[in-house]
DNA sequence: CTGAAAGCGCTAACAC
DNA sequence: GTGTTAGCGCTTTCAG
């Protein structure tokens, strides 16, 4: 009946700690939790025990009997992408300041993977953060909603909660800005990496704006396999749109990436960037920084909104915030590089 | 004695599942892990019980009956660093493949923080990953060494299994492509972000190269904070490197950010990439395709370091690996872009 | 203030 | 094949 004696380089536990010290194991227990005040001559021995054994607690023996895990599940949109990379960077830092471990797993071709969430489920995280993703199944959504804390983070859905940058406000800003330079002829391109409402959002505030000052809004989709540009669902060449007579002389982009392919693009065509073209992109990611890129932005702050998120899933698992979703927006504003100029006159 | 009623959220166990199918635990327990062969109506019973129950075991407990965990722990880099994020992605999803999670922690000012590697310990981890640290402290080395399998992987120690690119090779290429341009005075900057031992591989093939042709090695090195460079631990000015009668022609770079950061010095100083000065960088991060970098550098096939690494750890956990620790490299080839041309004549 | 004892949810012998 | 049972390492009442 006895199961065969433990292989020899078994790490030491709370017994054998116990035994050395000469104590119960919940003696232990109170001391490396510093529980309930314990004599201090107690506290010493356990204490030695504890460092001559090279004792270190077993957090998942602890977490099962304590019915809950320091453990956060971070579902990350592709890590490839620069802001993608840092806002998990953030998050995972975060965490660890609150006591919290992160698991990541990636999404798939941008399609949340309910394998992964399943996983996540059975490590019984204490709460999952979607990152940025741009899309999710129904059947990914049933598994986990109402299951468990979640928070959507520079996206949004209406059940969790949600933190992300003032989208709508963002996209004024930028396009204001444009305005302000003379132009006139304002594109917004809309990449299909960033997630819906997100897009929705900055759309909505980029129209809102052009239709104040009694400008045509211009709304365009890159595609990515095969590449292209969509307006309206049908196939636009970027010549068309970057040259001639009638040609946009600004682009606000919803993302970075989306910025500089269209930097890319230009210096291809043989464009001139900012003469010909103002490119305003979204993120701020450190890549728009570099001189070469030198890209005019709408800045989200990857560490305001990590450190809101992961107070918003603490809150929410320790039940300190309405039964009802919460919703944190954090203010967005715009950095002028040189990226943006006048229009200059024809 | 008896402890408070659990909450009513409790989630189902396999005792629950058990009960409803009118089995027992382990009958169960076999379906779900398939493990004994369990006759058919029985699998069929327990399945539905299990679908009905939305049960979902819980692999924390599992993993401490079995005392070992699927769970690795993974040692990044500062994830703003484009190679280092895309390493985590690769691992992440390699490690997916395998059954294993992956639990990252960020080092600290590039050292690798002994806290968190506390914590991976206290999480049984079953294996670390190092991904391109820069440094480690002795305590911290003495906190794992030894204990549980290790592997370094774009990095190196002696005391755990490693991975890597073949950095001498890489950069007697890249060297030997700097002079088959006629370029003659030719500097190799070191960028403190890389791995100690992974510098030392590079300079060392870039030494070799140019002592065979008979050249001069120059080798210098950035300081971050505050920004400079510096030769045998003296300030040298970029000026002095970059312009003048004996300024150097081409410049092959520890790493691309380093690389891409002399782009953004050149730029400044107004001189001309790759007429009047050649960088060639390694790794080729993303960022190095961009059309505006457009960098010629040594590629570091992040995909096969990646899946080299998990196949190592899992080899080793498995014991399947001589006991001494193994060392293992991929080739490393040049790409082209347009960062280097030939010598302009004087 | 300390110790005894009852589990947390699961696996793995082993007996039937 | 299936059920019984003894833990994995820890926390947490509750008695003393």
């Amino acid at each position: 009946m006895k199961r065969k004696p433990l292989e020899p380089t078994r790490l030491p536990t709370i017994v054998d700690v116990a035994r050395l010290a000469g104590v119960s194991k919940s003696t232990v227990s109170n001391v490396i939790r510093d529980a309930a005040c314990v004599a201090p001559a107690m506290r010493a021995r356990v204490t030695n025990a504890v460092a001559a054994l090279n004792y270190r607690p077993n957090v998942l023996a602890r977490q099962l009997v304590q019915q809950r895990t320091k453990i956060f599940g971070a579902v990350a949109g592709d890590l490839a992408n620069p802001f993608h990379a840092e806002m998990a960077k953030q998050i995972e830092q975060h965490a660890a300041a609150k006591g919290y471990r992160v698991m990541f797993v990636n999404t798939h071709a941008d399609e949340v993977d309910e394998a992964s969430l399943e996983q996540l489920l059975e490590y019984r995280v204490a709460g999952i953060l979607f990152l940025a993703h741009a899309g999710m199944s129904e059947r990914a959504r049933l598994l986990v909603s109402g299951k468990l804390p979640v928070v959507f983070v520079t996206c949004s859905a209406d059940w969790g909660d949600v933190v992300s940058g003032d989208d709508h406000r963002g996209a004024e800003v930028a396009t204001r800005h444009l305005i302000s330079l003379g132009h006139r002829r304002i594109a917004y391109f809309a990449d299909p990496i960033v997630e819906d409402a997100a897009d929705r959002a900055r759309r909505a505030g980029y129209r809102a704006v052009m239709e104040e000052a009694d400008l045509q809004p211009n709304v365009y989709r890159w595609r990515r396999s095969p590449p292209g540009l969509l307006r309206n669902n049908r196939e636009v060449s970027p010549e068309s749109l970057l040259l001639g007579e009638r040609r946009v002389t600004a682009i606000f982009s919803s993302n970075d990436l989306g910025a500089i392919e269209i930097l890319d693009c230009a210096d291809r065509l043989g464009i001139r960037i900012p003469e010909d073209l103002s490119v305003v992109g979204f993120d701020d990611i450190l890549l728009a920084r570099l001189a070469r890129i030198n890209l005019t932005t709408v800045v989200q702050p990857q560490h305001a909104l990590a450190e809101l998120a992961i107070d918003t899933l603490s809150a929410r698992i320790a039940g300190s915030l309405p039964t009802t979703p919460v919703r944190r927006t954090v203010e967005l504003h715009l950095v002028v590089r040189g990226s943006t100029a006048p229009r200059s006159p024809e």
